[in-house]
DNA sequence: CTTGACCCTCCAGTGACTGGAAGCCCTATG
DNA sequence: CATAGGGCTTCCAGTCACTGGAGGGTCAAG
């Protein structure tokens, strides 16, 4: 398969993958023109990569997963630890959102939204008290 | 008053500071020996900047919150749009969270997380499939 | 006069791509 | 056989909002 194709079944942009090489995550072969060449199991590793990039995972998480992926004498327990951590960092960026959101939400609420220039938004930024 | 003090009163790293004068968000004035001396009215803006980043605004609706605030003919309907949108960003990152936090959440339980080397998380991201 | 705490500028790196330029390769059509 | 298009290659630069560090000047206290 060329890297078109990759990108099709496995969803991901074209550049991404090249970056992936880059990065050392996949290494495709390469036909004799210079094109890359992926077996089934290349893409198999991007679909792996895709998944986990989307459950949040940085490229680093990534790598290790895939390494332990790939070791089958494995503890499931390091792959538990990985994720539960992973889990805890997404716990705590949604309670920041929210309360930015809560915040954010009240101010918006209190602004009148009209052409006259009294603004809550405002004099809270400016003074820190609503 | 020299950087330290307006960091420390602030809350912003004297680094975060020199930053925003770099992007034009403030214009602090320099003393003979090349220090910033910033008035109250920089320190202001600054705390005005700490509150609209925890907020979550980005730099350049920062610049333009800054503008507005400045700006004693604004509509406050020109506020209340940037803070909705922004608003409506931050709850479309809740939902995407909440999702990845979900399905981690259900992996991590259903992994057994001892030295064995049988793992639901990592089947579910090589196959996609529960 | 020295020490230590400030302050300065400039450069590079972060994470994970993304866009674009310049150019080679392959296939299909006129 | 020439050409047009689409796909592939590499390399460089930019994104966002800082952050770290090197190398060096300034100031107040002892």
């Amino acid at each position: 398969m060329n890297i078109g194709d990759v990108a099709q079944r496995s969803g991901l942009p074209a550049k991404t993958i090249r970056y992936y090489e880059d990065i050392g995550l996949i290494k495709p072969m390469r036909d004799t023109n210079g094109y890359r060449r992926f077996r089934d199991s290349d893409l198999h590793k991007l679909a792996f990569l895709g998944r986990a990039r989307a459950l949040g995972f940085t490229i680093e998480d990534c790598r290790t997963l895939l390494a332990l992926y790939e070791d089958n004498t494995r503890a499931s327990a390091d792959v538990k630890d990985l994720a539960q951590a992973h889990l805890a960092k997404i716990e705590d960026k949604i309670l920041q959102l929210q309360s930015m959101r809560d915040t954010l939400s009240e101010l918006v609420h209190s602004c009148a939204g009209d052409n006259r220039p009294d603004c809550p938004i405002l004099s809270d930024l400016a003074t820190g008290q609503h």
